[in-house]
DNA sequence: GCATGATCATGC
DNA sequence: GCATGATCATGC
């Protein structure tokens, strides 16, 4: 960035430096940005983005995060169009800019890669628009048509809920590429934003691009040059509508519904690599979607979670069900929005059950996506900042299975030595947050 | 039988 | 070499 902008550094006050948004927009282009609710190049009708992405060690190119668009304004909203909407208005051209995420830069060392992208979502509503497009030489990527409907569709399902007065309810998982992001600083201080139809207050949410959509974007722009393309963001980028998508997933599990462990192993040309292997049931299942053509990166990048779960006769499952570990000296300087727990309870979850039959067989039982309920992640919310508190004051004594009927803290380690720092400078075990066996067993029921 | 602690094999 | 997703083991 200071390359780009000789002198960047003398100009540029501290206040600020925090905005690279800001800092392209009034250093680089040298234009002030207008009122919030217009695009920023208003005259062209284009908005300026600015976003990280990381290159993995294989060298691949990847979304640092979700791409945040736009505030939703929930009194609005619900008396909009898609075509009149405030979000068609601000974001129909968006002009792209990637730059490499590297922690331990700041933004004026921050470095842009791959080319500057046109983005649009509908056509020109006026000229001077190509203008921009011929001076900045940006390459502009042609969407399919069925990802334009899908973010539609996306974005009419976000104003249903509100519509609904369920804006308090809103969850990425909800939607495919355009997702209702928290906004603000997420802290319990926050104020709810009031919503037309309901009394229940509502987070501050953005309309944003999902990870999963920046990476068909990143692919787009990579695809020819070998280097840097993520060949398995090919699956999703063919012109097939998500929807379809996942649609395709329930059908690549459908022909082995009922079919026995054993059975669908053998038919896949797959042996259990060893007795006392515990990835085997999804390993089956990943290579039940490989059957399918469908890659295990390809749910990755569509944000949906997939989970094993193991059941007796009765659909009792045998297991709770545990998530990435959380790092004592980290928990306590984190906000629950910005957790990987968090992260993973917005997902949509892809389950995968097996069952041991009457007969003492096990067989796969069921497929089917699901959402955690607003009224559970609050709960695990709960869990997850009680969490927090205790580790800070004793870390030895956090949340158990009996404190919540949604999660608890539990041991995942390599073993017993396996252990870390505490702020009280103890070494305990490492640990991780899981979903009750008892919750996981009520979803089941209503499944 | 359940809650909790302990541990496993693999893939990246 | 460790994070990951999941299961095993033990004690009540």
């Amino acid at each position: 960035m200071a390359e780009a902008v000789p002198g960047l550094e003398s100009r540029i006050n501290k206040r600020n430096k925090g905005d690279l948004g800001m800092i392209v927009e009034r250093y680089y282009f040298e234009h002030d940005p207008p009122n919030i609710n217009e695009p920023d190049f208003n005259e062209a009708g284009l908005e300026l983005k600015v976003t990280g992405v990381i290159t993995k060690r294989d060298g691949k190119v990847r979304a640092k995060e979700r791409l945040v668009l736009t505030m939703i304004n929930y009194e609005t909203i619900v008396d909009e169009t898609w075509e009149t909407s405030k979000f068609l208005k601000k974001c129909r051209l968006m002009l792209i800019l990637f730059y490499e995420y590297e922690k331990s830069k700041d933004n004026l060392s921050r470095r842009f890669v791959l080319a500057p992208m046109l983005h649009r979502l509908a056509k020109p509503a006026n000229l001077l628009e190509e203008d921009v497009l011929v001076r900045r030489e940006a390459f502009e990527i042609e969407i399919p048509i069925e990802d334009l409907n899908t973010i539609r569709q996306d974005w009419e399902k976000i104003q249903a809920k509100v519509r609904q007065g369920l804006a308090h309810e809103l969850s990425e998982g909800d939607t495919t590429f355009l997702g209702a992001c928290r906004k603000g600083s997420g802290g319990s201080s926050e104020p709810l934003r009031h919503q037309p139809f309901s009394n229940q207050g509502a987070k501050a949410r953005a309309f944003s691009l999902k990870p999963a959509y920046v990476n068909r974007l990143i692919y787009g722009i990579c695809k020819d040059s070998a280097r840097l393309a993520d060949e398995s963001l090919a699956q999703v980028s063919s012109p097939s509508s998500s929807r379809t998508f996942e649609e395709s997933v329930l059908e690549a599990f459908s022909g082995f519904l009922g079919l026995t462990l054993g059975d669908i192993a053998k038919s896949l040309g797959y042996h259990r690599p060893s007795k006392g292997y515990k990835g085997f049931h999804r390993e089956v299942a990943k290579r039940i979607l490989l059957a399918g053509a469908i890659g295990i990166s390809a749910l990755d990048l569509e944000d949906i979670e997939m989970k094993l779960i193991r059941v007796n006769k009765h659909w009792t499952p045998n297991e709770a069900m545990s998530f990435p570990n959380f790092k004592y000296l980290e928990i306590v300087n984190e906000r629950w929005e910005d957790s990987k727990f968090f992260e993973k309870l917005e997902r949509r979850f892809l389950f995968v059950v097996f069952r041991t039959d009457e007969q003492d067989v096990e067989r796969l039982a069921k497929v089917f996506y699901w959402n955690m309920p607003y009224r559970d992640r609050q709960e695990a919310r709960r869990v997850w900042l009680r969490t927090k508190k205790c580790v800070a004051k004793d870390a030895r004594f956090l949340p158990t299975s009996r404190e919540s009927y949604v999660a608890h803290v539990r041991p995942k380690a390599k073993n017993s030595r396996d252990r870390e720092l505490t702020p009280q400078g103890l070494k305990l075990v490492k640990k991780c947050f899981w979903l009750n066996r008892d919750y996981i067993a009520s979803i089941l029921k209503d499944a």
